[in-house]
DNA sequence: TTGCTCCTCACGTCACGTGAGGTGGC
DNA sequence: TTGCTCCTCACGTCACGTGAGGTGGC
């Protein structure tokens, strides 16, 4: 049996995290000792590890609830549609990313900010050796293998929907 | 003057958004018409357009009151701190998906995720001509011109810590 | 009178953090 | 008695969304 105090230290989280998952049901203690402190048994310490599992992941304490107490909803449909989010979720950040830069005026910080665009990977390329040959391959290798991180990848860029659109069509096509 | 159920047209937003907006300071129209109704004037339009601007980069309604209030405090510096928040935010989302990736088993879904991992980028890359020796120019380049971009794209891939460090040694050096 | 736009509260959200005020065991 | 850990409320957070109940202009 351990007390509350003592999960605090195991898993690195905060006494009113405990209290709160208590309160809506989450990670209820299996006991209460004479004093009224809550008691958790190792069955509860098992639940707690994968709560923080999967808040690892970035799943709300709901879909995590009913994860942990329906085993019929799979957790696997629920973890890729968390990844599709995830997806989506970052190439909004990216936008605000490209936002940023041009706000700022673009020039001085590209180099230390970690935004790439299309100039500069296109110049690193060159430097190691690609020709444009080689560079046309490359998008027909990518598409063909990744398309989706094919699409991902020229937006990190900062490229418009449509010149994407276009490296897409004919690296599909050759 | 233009009264909410306009400005809501304009930009798009709710008008909850709007009452808001009033409430805390941040925009408040400059007139009431006779019926009490909020009436915005050219200004506040302007004014409105910048802090949609500002909330499009992802800056909390707190710091865009203090750009628009304060002319002291310029706005780069803040964008630019914004810009390495996104940085640490993206990073940690692509954590989550790697996370994901490990817990559904990997190898389904890979090639319909967005996610790439060390493996297929460099099956890309050769599959495009790319040599060993061509490789490693391209790791002295990337690193020469944006470390910083260098590291996160490493960290993309799924790559430790460690190894990063490794390939980023050896590329500064020669 | 009927629609429509507008108004002002007040409460809910998500995952806790932060007191305030109090109790039990060494 | 002194520390320490624990307890139970209750209120705050951020950027709104959602009613409830009511008013003014065509």
């Amino acid at each position: 049996m351990y007390t509350i105090g003592q999960l605090v230290k195991q898993f690195e989280l905060s006494r009113s995290t405990l209290l709160y998952y208590d309160k809506i049901g989450l990670l209820q203690p299996s006991a209460r000792s004479a004093a009224n402190y809550r008691l958790y048994t190792k069955d509860d310490l098992q639940r707690m590890s994968q709560i923080f599992l999967y808040k690892e992941a970035g799943l709300s304490l709901e879909v995590i609830a009913q994860i942990l107490d329906e085993q019929s909803n799979q957790p696997t449909a629920i973890l890729e549609q968390r990844l599709n989010q995830l997806n989506t979720e970052i190439s909004q950040l990216r936008q605000q990313q490209q936002l940023i830069i041009e706000l700022l005026g673009k020039e001085s910080l590209l180099r230390t900010s970690r935004v790439m665009d299309k100039a500069q990977w296109v110049a690193i390329l060159k430097a190691s050796g690609m020709d444009e040959q080689a560079m046309k391959q490359w998008h027909i290798e990518f598409e063909r293998g990744l398309p989706e991180a094919h699409q991902d990848f020229l937006e990190s860029l900062g490229i418009g929907q449509d010149e994407i659109g276009k490296i897409r069509g004919w690296a599909r096509l050759e």
